[in-house]
DNA sequence: ATAGTCGGTTGCAAAAATAAACTGACTCCC
DNA sequence: GGGAGTCAGTTTATTTTTGCAACCGACTAT
């Protein structure tokens, strides 16, 4: 309790997923990457620190590794639920960099699987039923938390 | 073009706030920090860092320096729309963290300004009029990319 | 005149990233 | 059986980035 930080979640998911390869690697899965070699080639990442981020991963419980073959054994990385639910985070970066890093236009859209429409990420008030701009959002401590942010 | 993730916003988002410690600055200016001094204690970063975080905030076009005293000269730092526009990003981030990090407890909720509800974040479809769940997005090149993501 | 504040800069040691070589368990081909 | 190749790492050395502490300059307060 040193540290007023340490309560704030997004600190906490900094110290797991906040250093320049994380994010990257966990793209990659989403995009379908699976094996050590298949990820090193193409993030282009030392061998040994891929190695060390995919053990992070796991023990973080982001990813899981699945064997593919006996002999000699093998595995692959895959996300789990915490990892996919990542989705939202990446969603949200990649939109930014849209918007200010490449004029606004998207070198990759998402979609949606069903109907192939562009999708968009808001901010939602279930109550008014409306979405928000980031001047309508105000932060509080949540319940079971003592004075969370400053 | 000799590295095909180039052409990745999250890629390029993540080349310029995706070091451990610029979210959690970009975060302390949302929550309001202005000063140098005043981030450097709220985060306990070294001085040296803080000083070229700062600067490479500036330069990126995320916070702006803007003098508050004459004699000695002293700037403090705001956020540009480019930085506030990183509140989804964090938003999320922070979401993720509430989940997995705390038992699904919220530290901090963010709420309605006008009417005190928690908020939900949702990937949403403008066709369907329907929020969506990882599984049901997909990724294809955008208008004027070739290729951006496999 | 002295001390203190604020916002840095400089120098140095420790930690992390990078690149390249090496390993081990196999398979494939002759 | 021998040699080359693949895949998934580990080891080793080099470079870069951090983190810490000391110092600095311009001022204010006492």
């Amino acid at each position: 309790m040193a540290n007023p930080n340490a309560e704030c979640s997004i600190q906490q998911t900094l110290d797991v997923i906040g250093d320049r390869w994380m994010l990257l690697i966990i793209r990659n899965l989403f995009r379908g990457a699976r094996r050590f070699g298949e990820l090193e080639e193409d993030l282009g990442i030392a061998k040994n620190l891929l190695a060390a981020r995919l053990n992070k991963l796991v023990s973080a419980g982001i990813a899981e590794r699945v064997p593919y073959q006996d002999r000699p054994i093998r595995h692959e990385y895959l996300l789990t639920q915490k990892g996919r639910d990542l989705s939202p985070s990446l969603v949200a970066l990649m939109k930014w960099g849209d918007r200010w890093c490449n004029d606004g236009s998207a070198p990759t859209v998402l979609v949606h699987a069903d109907c192939g429409t562009p999708l968009m990420q808001v901010t939602h008030c279930p109550t008014c039923d409306d979405s928000l701009d980031p001047g309508q959002i105000r932060s509080r401590p949540g319940p079971g938390a003592q004075e969370a942010l400053r």
